[in-house]
DNA sequence: AAGATACGCAACCGCTGCGGA
DNA sequence: CTCCGCAGCGGTTGCGTATCT
């Protein structure tokens, strides 16, 4: 007989009960987390709760030009089986958000240019149009040159296929990060911090790069 | 102002893989 | 070797809010 287990939306005090424990005692054995906090709530979903709001650290808010710049460049290299691995390379970022930022503003614009969203039409597009074009726009918001690919400014910024493995990735981020040969702890501390780059948010899907693609299709 | 529609996000569901008994 | 329980993951759904008509 089930227990009454409780779904739906979490309330402060479940919110207070489950980060209080979790803080005292550690994440891990969610189902022993679910029973010892008296919440009626499966184990899995005190997991999920912790980790996509309660969880330190936890970013919230408007994807930045350059999340959704590895956001593109790490989705063409990995594909939709991998949300929880590109979620690692955008520390505070969850894979839940960056499948919600997929689902609802990606696959949206791949609808709009009247094609599928794992087509290569779409990826050549990312790759060839979306993803320099972007590039460009971090190196505008962030008022500096390309480091790294100043003369080559609308090349294509890729993921490294001779570094890239899975333990290790090297994306050819330079507009925002000069240095991308470490992604580890030196990448925790990065560009996201700062007020500049959170209020110079925008969207990389402009209605004139939507115009644009869509005349280069028809 | 009110209803309809679109959008974004939180949460649930079902599957898979792993480790222990 | 097999079974079972659990954690973790991607896919999907449903609800609240914003925008449009």
């Amino acid at each position: 007989m089930a227990d009454h287990v409780k779904k739906g939306p979490w309330t402060a005090d479940e919110d207070s009960l489950l980060s209080h424990y979790v803080t005292l005692h550690s994440k891990g054995h969610w189902n022993s987390v679910a029973h010892f906090t008296g919440l009626k709530r499966t184990g899995k979903s005190c997991r999920l709760r912790w980790l996509n709001y309660l969880r330190p650290n936890v970013r919230r808010g408007n994807i930045t030009l350059q999340e959704q710049l590895l956001i593109l460049q790490l989705h063409s290299r990995w594909g939709n089986r991998s949300w929880s691995k590109i979620a690692q390379f955008l520390p505070g970022r969850t894979d839940n958000e960056i499948k919600n930022y997929w689902r609802t503003r990606v696959q949206k614009h791949a609808k709009q240019l009247k094609c599928d969203v794992n087509s290569q039409r779409f990826r050549d597009t990312m790759r060839l149009v979306w993803i320099p074009h972007l590039v460009e726009r971090i190196a505008a918001t962030s008022g500096q040159s390309l480091p790294a690919c100043t003369e080559t400014s609308t090349s294509t910024p890729t993921i490294s296929e001779s570094t890239l493995d899975d333990n290790s990735v090297n994306v050819d981020v330079s507009a925002s990060c000069s240095d991308t040969s470490d992604w580890g702890d030196g990448f925790e501390a990065g560009w996201w911090e700062g007020d500049e780059v959170e209020s110079s948010f925008e969207s990389l899907w402009i209605e004139e790069n939507i115009h644009f693609l869509q005349q280069l299709f028809d």
